[in-house]
This record gives structure tokens, sequence and C-alpha cells, in this order.
RNA sequence: GGCCAGGUAGCUCAGUUGGUAGUAGCGUUCGCCUGAAAAGUGAAAGGUCGCCGGUUCGAUCCCGGCCCUGGCCA
């Protein structure tokens, strides 16, 4: 059997992404070429957690499966290794089922960690617990300065106010005796992987982001996390930092107005589709298309010719 | 029309007892990122200090006039 290529698809938030994608599987179907999505984005696996993600809706899924969506309730924890394993292991199973996987997601690290090489040494709740509180105490530089008298290198790749990534440093070498503060390089773990990416003009951008919050709003986000609230979204690490829940939780508990949690949503959304860009870009891979209605065609022509090549080069 | 307060970075504001201003917050741009990544973190750029005149070696600061904004009074 011809092995399938892994297409993933990246870009930043309201970029168009899913729409992209269910189309391009639904194209692909047609020439007898099965395709599902598989997410790769660090909030739509909540359940419940639905207009502020965006979260294509069955009707907007049009019949083509999608994975690693709704797995997780807003109290646990999502995090990149488990995240990586459970993504690899289902674009595998696409593969052996003959179905071609479209890798979704504006989670940068998280499809960079799911294509390319990338370990991640383990980790220990006692050890991690203790330098966070440590860390809630004293203060990032006084860790960094233990960090400095361990690991002189690892310290000097670490700015001294970042306490994340000092505390994760702290425990792997507690663990492991070392650490490695650089991001691996770009570098297939899997073959047969094919990236696309799209964009658009930031004042455009800029654009969709305002409309789209805007319509989170009318759409009933407020009482989504309302609803939320009781299942414990305030206690969710990850899921209650989440782009607009984390400002509608403030809201709720009268910290600002709602006025102020929507303006306060469009900035940090406008933020992080600059983060998503920038990162996005540094991958030298991704073949971008304008975001819209003909990015979809010009992916699936693009995507022809290198089957084509694939198949001669067989 | 009178009185008061204000006009300083894209926005909100500090400040300068007269020597061309702030490690300011947010925004912008660029960067870092290994178990929270829609997270965390660093750097840079950016100002004819409302306009016109006066005093002064020198004015964003003092004086006069004007324009604009907000409030109070008529």
């Amino acid at each position: 059997m011809p092995e399938l290529p892994v297409i993933a698809l990246s870009g930043p938030t309201a970029s168009g992404k899913s729409s992209v994608a269910v189309r391009l599987a639904r194209r692909l179907g047609e020439f007898d070429i099965p395709a599902e999505v598989v997410n790769a984005d660090s909030m739509l696996v909540y359940r419940g957690m639905d207009i502020g993600t965006a979260k294509p809706t069955m009707a907007e899924r049009a019949g083509v499966p999608h994975h690693l969506i709704d797995i997780l309730d807003v109290t646990q924890t999502a995090n990149v290794a488990a995240f990586q394993a459970n993504a690899r292991r289902c674009l595998t199973q696409c593969r052996s089922r003959g179905v071609l996987p479209i890798l979704v997601g504006g989670s940068a690290l998280y499809v960079h960690a799911i294509l390319d090489e990338f370990d991640f040494p383990g980790t220990d709740p006692a050890v991690r617990g203790a330098l966070e509180v440590e860390l809630a105490q004293s203060g990032p530089h006084i860790l960094h300065a233990r960090l400095a008298g361990l690991a002189p290198a690892v310290a000097a790749g670490i700015q001294p106010g970042n306490g994340r990534r000092i505390v994760r440093a702290l425990e792997v070498i507690t663990l492991t005796g070392s650490y490695s503060a650089a991001l691996p390089t770009w570098s297939y773990a899997l073959a047969g992987v094919v990236q696309y990416g799209l964009e658009l003009p930031r004042a455009e951008m800029d654009r969709r982001i305002e409309e789209r919050v805007q319509h989170m709003w009318e759409a009933g986000f407020v009482e989504e996390v309302r609803g939320l609230v009781p299942r414990g979204l305030r206690q969710g690490r990850t899921a209650s930092r989440a782009l607009g829940y984390r400002q509608i939780l403030d809201q709720l508990e009268g910290q600002c107005s709602e006025k102020e949690a929507v303006v306060a949503t469009v900035a940090g959304t406008k933020r992080f589709a600059r983060k998503q860009l920038g990162w996005f870009r540094r991958d030298p891979r991704i073949a971008w298309f304008q975001a819209g209605d003909g990015a979809v065609e010009s992916i699936l022509s693009d995507l022809r010719g290198r089957l084509d090549r694939m198949e001669e080069s067989r």
C-alpha cells in the first residue's frame, strides 16, 4: 500500500483553518482519498469550551471525522508530551486505515512536537510542586541564581525573570542531571509530512478577530463560561487561562466590566495571533497560501503535484 | 460669556524649582521558548512636551494671546 502523506495546516487564529481543513478533506474524498481532521489545538480538547474556542460545530464538520477534540474536562491540565503521544498515535491509526490525516491547529509547540524529533524529559509532581511553591514565595531571581550554580550554561540561556522556564529546568536537572535549553531543529519524526500555512494581511487579521470575538459574545459566550464554573473551570490550570475564558471569569468576579472583558479578549487574541505567526513563519517548510475561498483549490493542486512526484519516484 | 482643570509617545499618564523628557503601563515591531504554550519571558523603535509671540545665553517648564477638551456658573 502506498504511504499516505500527513497534511499539517497552520496559521493564526481566525485565518479559517478549520473551514479549509473540512473542505480540503471533502475534496480529497472526491478523488477517493478519504481524509480526516486531527486537532492540534490546545484548547479544542476541552469538553464544554465551544463558543470561545471557535470549535467547529457538527454541521461545520460536514461529516468529516474530527479527532482529539473534547477529550479532557476543564479541570484537567493539558500538556504537550501527552498530546504529542496521542496525536502521533492518531495519525498512525488514520494512515493504517487508509485515511489521510489533516493535522489542524494553532498551537505551534504542539504541531512542532508532533511532527518533529522532539523528546520530553519526564516530570515529577513532587519536585515540580516544591519548585513552584518556592517560585511563588521567593520569585524567579533566587531560583535563577541557584540554576546558575548548578548549570551555568543553562542559566545563561534563560532570562532571570522567566520563572516558568527556570522551574522546569531545575526540575529536569533534579530528575536527570542535565537539561537542554534549546528547541530542537526542524527534523521530521514522521514520513510524508506536507505543511501548509494560511496567511492574511495584518489589518484583515485584526478585523476578523474583532468580528469573531463580537460574535462569540452574541452567541452566549458569557453563559457558556458561567456554566463551566460549577464544573471546575476556575480550578483548571490550563482551561481557565484560555483567551476570553480568563477575561470572563474576571468579569464574573466583578474585577472588570463586560465591555472591558471584550476589549481585553480582542487585545489578547491579536497578541496571540502575532505570536502564532512569528512561530509559524520561522518554520521554513511551510508552503503559504492566502487565506480565503481560493485556499482549498490552491492547496489541492499543490498537493496533487506532490503526490504525482511521489508516485514517479516510487 | 465668566471661573476652574487639563492639552507631553499610537492610547492612558509621570516629570522637569528654566539646561531639548519617562528602566512608566498598554499598543507596535522583533526575539526567546522542551510536560500550563490561547501559557511564560526579553529587547527595540517611537515625542518639533497644543499653536503664535515675549522674557532669557537657553523655554516643554515663566509671562501674554489664541485654539482645543472636560467640569462648574450664568
